[in-house]
RNA sequence: GCGUCUGUAGCUCAGUGGAUAGAGUAGCGGUUUCCGAAACCGUUGGUCAUGGGUUCAACUCCCAUCAGGCGCACCA
């Protein structure tokens, strides 16, 4: 990388001036912290240095210091200037060049690097009910958290993907009595949902979705279910039994539809982690004996209460209520423990920002437990706003809404993914629906995978035979298949010979736009750490999007065929590191990059 | 009230304590005998919510205030 080539030749510099005292008092240990990025003028050159921080050290004028610096300073092909205390740094070609073969060389490689080394990570993302379809929300942290884990990945992190499932509780409960409903509806009997608040109308699920639900059940349970009502001819008020063989049945579906739909939005999970069967083997009973034992717990009005306020939460919580059940909680605390019991180091959670105020009690657990809480990493990521007809409309399982089926069926995958990866999650996604529908050419997505297929047209233009128009005869192509193969072949370790021919022309555009497009590329490697450090795709996204912006520019200005032999084959290789970078990089969206379009 | 996120161009958003705060979009004006005009170029547009503080240097860090979102259960 050649951020960090002139990062560490710049340390080496100040530690041999510092060494022979030429920069004041400055002490060679106090040159650790370099700030170094690309220039804001591309007239001061390409990267830069400010040494300013050194003055509080040196107690010298940063134009002083950056003199001093300058002479110790030595990387070949690099011209090294000064300007306002800060060390401007000029490429050479050469090194231009170099960046062109290293991503040639490296192909689907190019940006891995090392920086997880080997982390256990366990990244929880999702986990919503199955108790009805996903909603555009779940989209966003599907979009994101896959998307976060291919670039874990890529960075060299050993990451696992899992979705918890949230299939215990009341809200199983309401889901059978819901689907019940639905039943006898299908049945002709008169059952309906209950209206207000007071009659317990919060305890139902009363989207249209059930209803398909409830005809697949009667398809093969007819029957069954007309004996089912004989026996419980109050439809709001069945029995156990009833109420289980309903939820059972529902959340199976439920749980099915989220699978596939999740699958075809690109977004693959390791393991799928029931709750449910966190109860059944017995891991929450063990949990709540592991913090008594640990005197972690007490009892007060007639509940078993969690000192998580000794561990920074605001408040002591409920771990076992009055009527003898769990709480959310603690299920909760026992599924973390186990991700840390399954050996994974580092815990990674995308979660609602509607959660934020659990992130404290769960820390506290693990805390409690005799573990690291810095371990746990939340994402806290703010909710998404659906605007239909100018209008904001507030989401919600209980009526109809739009789902991230529908959303899907609009846009595309490619165009939802990248619409939800794009933004920083720290922001409040807005959504408008209808533009996304009538105006999907203003997506973002499709500048991006515009340029992509106008590499590959370049490339299949330059191989295919062309027509003359003026005496219709047929000519050979601008190169053939084996000769670009060759091509490729050779750049790689030649020190780029075949790619000086970039810079063989006058012209300054032609200068500029190769220049900008091949200084863009090579910051690919430093983006990937940059965003995986932070955990922040959006960025990708958006590079995504300035790679587009170079390159349309460099096409603009700098032919690739149709000019001399070697020029045309130093700039295929050229465009040909483009497409691999577009792949690489929507790869870890999990966007596709067409050919064509 | 407490916690938390956000407030930057008309709109949607970038911006590691460092050079003249940037993109996209909208508006205006241009570009096509030639590799994809779903593109490109130029231009208009800013009290970085407000007020203090720290610093050689603040959109960035700290404090307060204002505005908006989201939480604050023996629900999940």
């Amino acid at each position: 990388m050649i951020k960090e080539l002139i990062s560490e030749k710049t340390a080496e510099a100040i530690k041999k001036a510092a060494e022979k005292s030429e920069l004041g008092q400055l002490k060679p240990q106090d040159a650790t912290e370099l700030f170094i990025d690309k220039t804001k003028n591309p007239e001061f050159g390409d990267y830069a240095v400010n040494i300013s921080p050194l003055s509080r050290h040196a107690k010298m004028a940063p134009q002083k210091i950056a003199e001093a610096i300058k002479p110790y300073i030595n990387i070949p092909d690099v011209e090294v200037s000064i300007i306002q205390g800060f060390i401007n740094f000029k490429l050479g070609n050469s090194l231009l060049n170099n960046g062109i073969t290293k991503i040639i060389e490296k192909n689907k490689d190019f940006g891995r690097n090392n920086l997880g080394k080997s982390e256990k990570v366990l990244l929880e993302y999702v986990s919503a009910n199955p108790t009805g379809p996903l909603h555009i929300g779940h989209g966003r942290w599907a979009a994101v958290g896959s998307s976060l884990a291919n670039l874990l990945k890529f960075s060299g992190y050993n990451v696992t993907q899992e979705f918890y499932i949230n299939d215990a509780g009341n809200q199983i409960n309401n889901l059978g009595k819901s689907l019940w409903l639905r039943v006898l509806q299908e049945l002709d009997v008169d059952a309906s949902f209950p209206q207000t608040e007071e009659e317990g109308s919060k305890n139902y699920y009363a989207g249209d979705y059930l209803i398909d639900v409830a005809k697949e059940y009667l398809k093969h349970n007819k029957d069954k279910a007309e004996e089912l009502y004989k026996n419980n001819p109050e439809p709001l008020n069945p029995s156990d039994e009833v109420v289980k063989k309903m939820s059972s049945f529902a959340k199976g579906i439920m749980f099915k539809q989220q699978e596939d739909l999740l699958r075809k939005f690109r977004t693959e999970f390791d393991t799928w982690y029931s709750e449910t069967t966190l109860h059944q083997k017995g891991e929450v009973e063990k949990t709540v004996e592991k913090l008594k034992n640990l005197d972690k717990l007490y009892e007060k009005d007639s509940a078993l209460w969690f000192k998580s306020s000794e561990y920074g939460d605001d408040q002591d919580r409920v771990i076992k209520k009055g009527d003898g059940s769990y709480t959310y909680l603690t299920a909760d605390i026992a599924y973390h423990y186990d991700k840390i019991e399954r050996g994974f180091e580092r815990l990674i959670n995308i979660w609602g920002a509607d959660h934020h105020g659990y992130v404290a009690r769960i820390r506290a657990s693990i805390e409690a437990m005799g573990k690291n809480p810095d371990c746990l990493e939340v994402l806290l990521g703010q909710l998404v706003n659906l605007i239909i007809s100018g209008e904001q409309v507030r989401m919600g399982k209980r009526k109809k809404m739009l789902t991230l089926q529908d959303l899907i069926d609009e846009v595309g995958v490619d165009g939802t993914r990248f619409w939800m990866i794009m933004r920083s999650i720290d922001t409040a996604l807005d959504f408008d629906v209808d533009l996304a529908k009538s105006c999907s050419d203003e997506n973002p997505v499709f500048y991006v995978q515009y340029a992509h297929a106008r590499v590959c047209s370049i490339l299949r233009t330059a191989t295919a035979e062309r027509l003359d128009t003026d005496n219709k005869t047929q000519l050979p192509p601008f190169i053939t298949q084996e000769e670009l193969a060759k091509t490729l072949k050779q750049v790689q370790g030649d020190k780029g010979n075949i790619l000086e021919a970039l810079w063989k022309t006058n012209s300054e555009k032609e200068i500029e736009s190769t220049k900008a497009l091949i200084l863009k590329l090579e910051s690919f490697e430093d983006l990937i750490q940059t965003s995986a450090k932070t955990r922040a795709p959006y960025m990708i996204a958006r590079y995504c999007l300035e790679l587009a912006k170079d390159f349309h520019y460099f096409y603009t200005f700098t032919r690739v065929l149709n000019v001399e032999n070697d020029v045309m084959k130093a700039r295929l290789c050229l465009i040909n590191a483009v497409k691999q970078v577009f792949s690489n990089a929507l790869g870890l969206l999990g966007v596709s990059a067409p050919e064509s379009m």
